[in-house]
DNA sequence: AATCTAGCTTGATGTCAGAG
DNA sequence: CTCTGACATCAAGCTAGATT
């Protein structure tokens, strides 16, 4: 099955044209033409890593805020106050509006109740005398509105891989909004490497055989799916095991001084703010961070009810909607639009907020958030539930709300219960309009959400609702998945081929290790890499999560699709034979990873491989091996792995572990004969 | 009790606008 | 012209309840 075709052998420095990273030092000789591939600018970046300057006591404050699209100043007569731990360093400054301007009808309840309203942070050096001491002194907002602004000083120290912690927390968070007890952490883990990488599991680490179709050693009785947590059991030889329990795999010591290890690689250690040995390394590494972030962090954006949104839907990147003007019980339209979890509001400061509309693609609505009807003094049970589903599912709740909610309007309703007659019009409009069945369902999904928690009626599961959508759905039925599975034997093409479509031999070992990662590891494109936007790694794969061995390679995910609560999983690799080798690939391109950032995929330069980067790339190469780029995706891989593992004699609960899938859904994926014909496709 | 199905939740992806 | 981020849509994935 292996060809071990030495593909990278004699391939020499060849380059091609785009990316983010190429290193500068590398010698480009291009293959390929820079109409398909082109350095990508990161100016931006620059902009975005502008600081602010703060004003003490009252002073005026400007904040120059940045991004991938937009800059935009802010100046407002504001203050800021809290109590700073950290000396010195580098720190995020977060500001939010206190509350929204009252508009004609101002809600007193909410304004006179201090929360942040929206939020973005911006980095600056600051210095301070002493830790502990009160700087800066709060203040509100000059203006007619009234405005408080409250602000957070982060100096975040980066994480180290204190795996049982959870997700990685920002370190040092210290300000007025962040109480004493949060600041630091309890507890200190000193060294990069969490304890299992010296061995401690060892005998439970057994190769896998997949897909080689059973060369490997089956310990039953090993400590891989017993002691370590849930899903143990002989069917676990041939997998790649899954790790449960709350700490993860990482041990993470109850107590402990504050011991920096080497080279961190970037993620230096959770330090105590109050530490004398952790300042300066907060400081050096949130530095770095802040390099790499981009400049520009943002919370998640939390909003109060009445009011004139000024400012909404920013993008980490810079983009914000223009919001400003509206009026009356039903003013915030798309403010939660930015719930993704990769990006957040923008800050409008004082009165005459210069507010930007740049890289707002939809304009105000004028239809309600769901969050306006809430009564008053529940905002805490809103943000609460906001938490209960996945940011892109709060996203589109939103949009299924505002859509519903827009047509609702134009009949005769009035905020409140909603009867079935009006739903299965709003089916029948929206057949109307061209919408398939999935939207419809998922616009009534979003409204029912919120109205179970504003307490109305929504029969949206009455008969004749279901039975609009079914008529939908035979109308139209869903087209087969038509992305074709990588096989192994075209995997090795790929790696074969990359040299010639890659810039330097750095992206040769990056892209090797990518692509023999996504195949293994069945990974979803999500689950692999960073996103740009998230500076806290709380998605994909990090340094942190991965530990080379000699014979494999473990790869820790803290949370997937099917791990929404973060119980982590452990995914391990074992060596084969050949150029498509995970364990080879990885340590291949883990001895010339630059260190820098969190994510474990990065190029030259640190900036994380993105997305679209990974699929340009798989698209050049893929053409490059005579196969239509069209056929495939992202998810060709993870389809090709079930695939695989299929015709390797990978009984079918083999394959479920493999690629974590909890439930028999992976029968879709075993497509032999390349596109998807149904779930009792192989026989599984 | 086993199986099926619809509904709900959530990640992947195509498209668009804008930055650079 | 490429790349990014936002958005809309598609489709994966899980589960409760209905059906057999």
């Amino acid at each position: 099955m292996e060809s071990g075709s030495g593909a990278g052998a004699g391939a020499v420095e060849l380059s091609f044209a785009a990316g983010s990273s190429f290193d500068e030092e590398e010698e480009p000789v291009s293959t390929v033409p820079t109409r398909e591939r082109s350095l990508p600018p990161r100016r931006s970046r620059e902009i975005a890593r502008e600081s602010i300057a703060l004003g003490a006591g009252g002073g005026p404050l400007e904040i120059a805020r940045s991004g991938g699209r937009a800059r935009k100043v802010v100046r407002s007569g504001g203050s800021v106050g809290g109590r700073v731990v950290a000396e010195s360093g580098r720190a995020s400054l977060t500001a939010g509006e206190v509350d929204s301007m009252a508009g004609p009808e101002p809600r007193a309840d909410l304004v006179s109740q201090p929360d942040v309203l929206h939020t973005a942070t911006v980095e600056s050096d600051f210095s301070l005398p002493q830790a502990g001491d009160h700087l800066l002194s709060g203040g509100a907002v000059a203006g007619p509105t009234e405005r408080a602004v409250q602000f957070r000083v982060q100096a975040s120290a980066g994480t180290v891989g204190a795996g049982g912690l959870g997700d990685p927390v920002g370190g040092l968070s210290v300000g007025v909004s962040a109480p004493a007890q949060s600041i630091g952490l309890p507890s200190v883990h000193s060294s990069f490497w969490p304890p299992w990488a010296s061995g401690s599991w060892g005998a439970g680490w057994s190769p896998v055989p997949w897909p080689m179709g059973g060369a490997g050693v089956f310990d039953p009785a090993s400590a891989w799916g017993r002691g370590m947590g849930r899903g143990g059991g002989p069917a676990d030889w041939w997998a790649l095991g899954g790790v449960g329990g709350a700490g993860g795999p990482f041990g993470v010591p109850p107590s402990g001084a504050v011991q920096l290890s080497g080279p961190c690689f970037g993620l230096s250690s959770q330090v105590f703010a109050g530490s004398s040995v952790g300042r300066e390394a907060a400081a050096t590494s949130f530095q770095e961070q802040v390099q790499r972030s981009g400049g520009v962090q943002t919370e998640e954006p939390g909003r109060r009810g009445l009011g004139r949104v000024v400012a909404a839907d920013g993008a980490a990147g810079g983009g914000i909607s223009a919001m400003s003007g509206q009026r009356g019980p039903y003013m915030v339209a798309a403010a939660d639009g930015a719930a993704g979890g990769s990006s957040g509001p923008i800050i409008a400061g004082g009165a005459q907020d210069m507010v930007s509309s740049v890289g707002a693609r939809r304009a105000a609505s004028g239809v309600a958030d769901a969050r306006s009807f809430m009564e008053p003094g529940r905002e805490g049970l809103w943000d609460l539930l906001r938490q209960s589903v996945a940011p892109t599912t709060w996203t589109r709740y939103n949009a299924g709300f505002r859509r519903l909610f827009a047509f609702l309007s134009s009949r005769d309703w009035s905020p409140g219960h909603v009867s079935e007659t009006l739903l299965a019009e709003f089916v029948l409009d929206s057949h109307r309009a061209g919408f398939s069945r999935g939207v419809v369902a998922g616009h009534l999904a979003g409204f029912t959400f919120f109205s179970r928690a504003l307490g109305w009626r929504c029969p949206s599961s009455g008969f004749l609702v279901r039975r609009l959508l079914t008529a939908m759905a035979r109308i139209a039925p869903r087209q087969p998945d038509a992305r074709q599975p990588i096989s192994h034997d075209l995997l090795t093409r790929l790696i074969v081929e990359l040299p010639a479509v890659a810039r330097s031999r750095y992206e040769v070992l990056l892209f090797t290790a990518a692509f023999s990662l996504a195949f293994f590891g069945a990974f979803r494109v999500g689950e692999l890499l960073v996103h740009p936007a998230d500076t806290v790694g709380a998605r994909g794969l990090l340094l942190r999560h991965v530990q080379c061995g000699d014979s494999t390679v473990s790869l820790y995910l803290a949370r997937s699709k099917t791990d929404q609560l973060g119980r982590g999983r452990t995914v391990v690799l074992n060596k084969i034979n050949g150029v498509t080798c995970p364990v080879t690939a990885l340590c291949a391109y883990m001895a010339v990873r630059p260190p820098l950032g969190l994510a474990l995929l990065l190029h030259v330069d640190g900036g994380p491989l993105t997305r679209y980067q990974f699929l340009a790339v798989l698209r050049l190469v893929l053409r490059r091996c005579g196969e239509d780029p069209a056929h495939f995706g992202t998810h060709s891989f993870r389809i090709g792995a079930a695939t695989c593992a299929f015709l390797a004699g990978v009984p079918g609960e083999g394959i479920r572990r493999l690629g974590r899938w909890s439930s028999d859904c992976y029968r879709s994926y075993i497509r032999p004969h390349g596109i998807a014909r149904g779930l009792d496709q192989g026989g599984i």
